[in-house]
RNA sequence: GCGGAAAUGGCGGAACGGUAGACGCUGCGGUCUUAAAAACCGCUGGGGGUCACCCCGUGCGGGUUCGAAUCCCGCUUUCCGCACCA
């Protein structure tokens, strides 16, 4: 007897491996997550980021896209025709480190990684829709990038300029920030400096301004901020000071106000001009100056703590406004790819100027006064920013600051005068879109002596990545030394011609993918129009905060572009944007394979299943919070598992023929109240609370357990919603109880279950009674009680009344379906 | 350095300006068992106590308010991004 009572239940216990390897192969059976477009039912386009095929899939990309497969499959039982579609970044740098270190061809390292991470991909048990799925490396996904180049360059939005690469002169080639440690070459410790190169790039820097504005998206406002300092919009003049050896320096300041407190003026060591202004005496100094800079990284470089260096040119210039002569110096946080590449600097009322004159003694005078008090050169110890009035300012004396009035008065008069004009510069820099490597799109241009620069015609394209590269250990690109890649004819005059063999940053693959999801083997474009105009925009984006200005800002700059260019009728790509957190190692570090804390999902969802790695997941932290992973806390959320199974499961075959309790009645408003509670976290992603809600519905349902309660229709509804409930959350397990509730498959075909607010409203609360604030008693009222029955049981309280011996009440605060506060004079 | 965010028990976290610590973990005690595991039940911020009670408590220092974890000002510490990692 004993013994085949245990069987059977061990027999029936919780099987996570059976059942999800059951159901995944049905789901794909069934096709049940194919989704096409549908005017008959509204669309819900989410999109979560896709993953760099970097071998395995970690926790990370778990965390990034489990809830976000709840969230979708949310909407989906809302009604919605839901895409949610996964793809591969597979153009990028490790690839081809992975070539030149172990002598796998990118392609295959690629490809293979590709496919252990799909198969990881599918043990999540998500919704994707992998007849969309997209790969970036691919001929038929990359040769759009070309032809948006094409685009590009043909409405001039893409053009070549000169910009700084990090140089390893052993090597012989161009390494990216992250191959550079301490300022040296990550291969050889070669110590690297920066080089000017001939490079293409995007003309972000065209949209800076409707880049600003965020209408109709709702982001977070961290990244818009985020974005806002980014683009760093200034307005202010540009100024001409003409110099004594022949040439202007422009400047770009952003208080023409203190114009007249320029003492002297200061270049970027790269500034074409300081070859011209460097006298023969300081040639030596400027340019052992120039190659340091050429060593330091913008961070170093724009510190403002560290101490200000500079070397004096030995020129001078006059400034335009009161015709002093002033001297030219060379500083490294003056930066050539900010404004002109060139300061005015103006020591008493600009803080990096003061320090700067103060290390190499250089005149500082004052210009502003502040209202009632009076500022020395001698004796300041910072510069002034702050308001006031203008004074040794010619004909400016006594101009309010206030306001930005004196900008204003200024800057006319400098119009008038033609010394300079009003300008807005940003901090935003054009988008630098070429890499010297192998693995990434081509550049479609080819080099022409007789016609020049001559893009490769759109019926040419793809320009094809060649198989069969060189590898060198120096890690220079192979497509350079491939012959038969570089050597071409002109597509203009059929000569010799020469390719482009620069290929694109992967930042131009990820800034359009979202619509090649939408018709990924479209061939007559880079997506169907009809399609696009069914899914497009995506309504929710998901990702992580490290992409907040980058990605998210060439993506706007890609839509606003494409629309400009007649591919799209709207302006932004993603209406709304979350971002989720990080999931620490046990000991609360950042995993990593030297720290040994990493966290392998495959060991987890073959130990313990899918559903319950996804669910503890989602109950670790807030998703946008992330946090510390605990094997402890992953096991509680087993026992919730396994108990949700046992309940459901003992009980499917009840009938409901017991009488309504008042147990049951109870149960049904539990139930209708949690339905409402546990909808309204879905919805905004507070995925922890819905499950500390469940948890608390099933311990409720577990004290029920061997009482009448379970033969009745309450208990029915409860273990139906319970099941539907955890549908998007725990797929698996809910399409198996499903089935053995006796529901037609599939769970996930099923209706969000809604709520009787009837029977989800309290039908009592506890009123809090407090006594100048600190609470004194609770009681158990009726939700409609009146302000004045609450106040006179509030005062009727002996706890209270203890508290209010020998005190006069002044007032009394109520606050509807919480408390009453009595204060005391 | 610049820009962005965060800080609550032993731990992860919860809390429309209104009961601080939901839910989970840990720990302690118990039920069941020959025993253990599992499961189930109870307790679990600190201090005091006359034990149906009081005081303290949300990184630190101020402020606003009848009332502050929450709002404001000033700090400290930690994390993320900084344009060729993706």
């Amino acid at each position: 007897m004993m013994a085949s009572a245990k069987q059977a239940v061990r027999r029936d216990s919780y099987q996570p491996q059976v059942i999800e390897r059951k159901w995944q192969k049905i789901w794909e059976e069934t096709q049940i997550y194919r989704v096409v477009e549908d005017p008959s039912r509204p669309k819900w386009y989410h999109l979560t980021m896709y993953p760099y095929p970097s071998g395995d899939l970690h926790i990370g990309h778990w965390y990034a896209m489990a809830p976000s497969d709840a969230a979708a499959r949310f909407k989906r039982m809302l009604g919605y025709n839901v895409l949610f579609p996964m793809g591969f970044d597979a153009f990028g740098l490790p690839a081809e480190n992975a070539a030149i270190t172990r002598g796998i061809h990118p392609y295959r390292w690629t490809m293979d990684n590709i496919e252990r991470m799909r198969k990881q991909l599918r043990s999540m048990g998500a919704m994707f829709d992998w007849s969309r799925e997209i790969i970036t490396c691919l001929p038929e996904y990359y040769r759009w990038n070309q032809w948006f180049f094409l685009q590009f360059y043909k409405n001039g939005l893409a053009y070549k300029a000169k910009a700084p690469v990090w140089w390893c002169p052993r090597c012989q080639t161009v390494l990216a920030n992250e191959q550079v440690i301490n300022g040296r070459c990550e291969r050889c410790g070669t110590e690297v400096y920066r080089r000017d190169l001939e490079q293409w790039f995007f003309r972000i820097t065209k949209y800076a301004e409707e880049l600003l504005k965020f209408d109709g998206i709702e982001w977070p406002e961290r990244v818009i901020t985020m974005q806002r300092n980014w683009i760093g919009r200034s307005e202010g003049a540009r100024v001409r000071f003409e110099t004594e050896s022949g040439g202007a320096i422009e400047v770009f300041t952003t208080r023409p106000d203190t114009l007249w407190g320029a003492t002297f003026l200061v270049l970027a060591p790269e500034h074409p001009l300081v070859e011209v202004l460097t006298t023969p005496e300081q040639r030596p100094e400027i340019e052992a100056y120039v190659a340091q800079a050429r060593r330091e990284s913008e961070i170093e470089r724009t510190a403002t703590d560290r101490e200000k260096t500079g070397v004096f040119t030995g020129g001078y210039a006059r400034n335009p406004v009161n015709g002093e002569r002033i001297p030219v110096w060379i500083a490294d946080y003056v930066l050539m790819g900010y404004g002109t590449g060139a300061i005015m600097a103006v020591p008493a009322h600009d803080q990096r100027d003061f320090e700067f004159a103060r290390t190499f003694g250089l005149p500082i005078r004052v210009v502003i006064q502040p209202e009632g008090q009076t500022l020395d050169p001698a004796t300041m110890s910072e510069a002034y920013a702050g308001d006031g009035h203008m004074v040794n300012s010619g004909p400016f004396d006594g101009t309010p600051t206030a306001g930005g009035e004196a900008i204003r008065r200024v800057t006319a008069w400098l119009e008038e005068q033609g010394l300079g004009k009003g300008e807005v510069t940003y901090r935003l820099r054009d988008w630098l879109i070429s890499r010297q490597r192998y693995w990434g799109t081509p550049i479609p241009i080819i080099y022409c002596d007789r016609c020049g620069t001559v893009p490769v015609p759109e019926d040419q394209l793809p320009v094809l990545l060649p198989e069969d590269a060189e590898f060198a250990p120096t890690g220079v690109s192979p497509l350079k030394t491939d012959e038969d890649f570089v050597n071409t004819t002109c597509p203009t005059c059929g000569g010799p011609a020469r390719r482009e063999t620069d290929t694109m940053d992967t930042f131009v693959d990820s800034s359009w993918y979202q619509y090649r999801y939408l018709s990924p083997h479209y061939d007559k474009g880079p997506f169907d129009p009809k399609a696009v105009a069914y899914w497009a925009p995506v309504d929710q984006y998901t990702g992580g905060i490290e992409h907040a200005t980058m990605h998210l800002m060439y993506a706007r700059f890609f839509t606003k572009a494409l629309r400009d260019l007649g591919l799209l009728n709207f302006d932004e790509p993603f209406l709304r944007l979350f971002n989720q957190g990080i999931i620490l190692g046990e000991d609360n570090e950042k995993m990593s394979k030297s720290r040994g804390n990493v966290i392998d999902p495959d060991d987890l969802v073959a130990e313990l299943g899918a559903d319950v790695v996804r669910l503890y997941l989602m109950f670790i932290a807030p998703w946008e919070q992330g946090g510390p992973w605990s094997s402890r806390g992953i096991a509680g959320v087993d026992r919730f598992v396994r108990r949700v199974w046992a309940i459901v499961t003992e009980t499917a075959d009840m009938p409901a023929d017991g009488p309504e309790s008042d147990a049951a009645r109870r149960l049904r408003k539990l139930t209708h109240r949690t339905i409402k509670t546990v909808t309204a976290d879905i919805s905004g992603f507070q995925f922890n609370t819905m499950i500390a809600r469940l948890m608390e519905f099933v311990n409720e349902l577990s004290a029920l357990r061997d009482s009448d309660v379970v033969r009745t229709a309450s208990w029915q509804e409860a273990t139906r919603t319970l099941t539907l409930l955890l549908a998007p959350l725990a797929p698996h397990l809910a399409e198996e109880l499903w089935e053995r509730l006796g529901g037609p498959y599939s769970v996930h075909q099923q209706s969000w279950p809604s709520f009787d607010p009837e029977l989800a409203a309290a039908e009592t609360f506890e009123l809090v009674v407090q006594v100048n604030g600190r609470v004194r008693d609770r009681l158990e009222v009726p939700v409609d009680i009146t302000e004045q029955q609450a106040i006179d049981l509030a005062l009727a309280s002996p706890r209270a009344q203890e508290h209010l011996q020998g005190r006069t009440i002044r007032r009394t605060v109520y606050v509807p379906g919480r408390l009453v506060n009595i204060v005391t004079g």
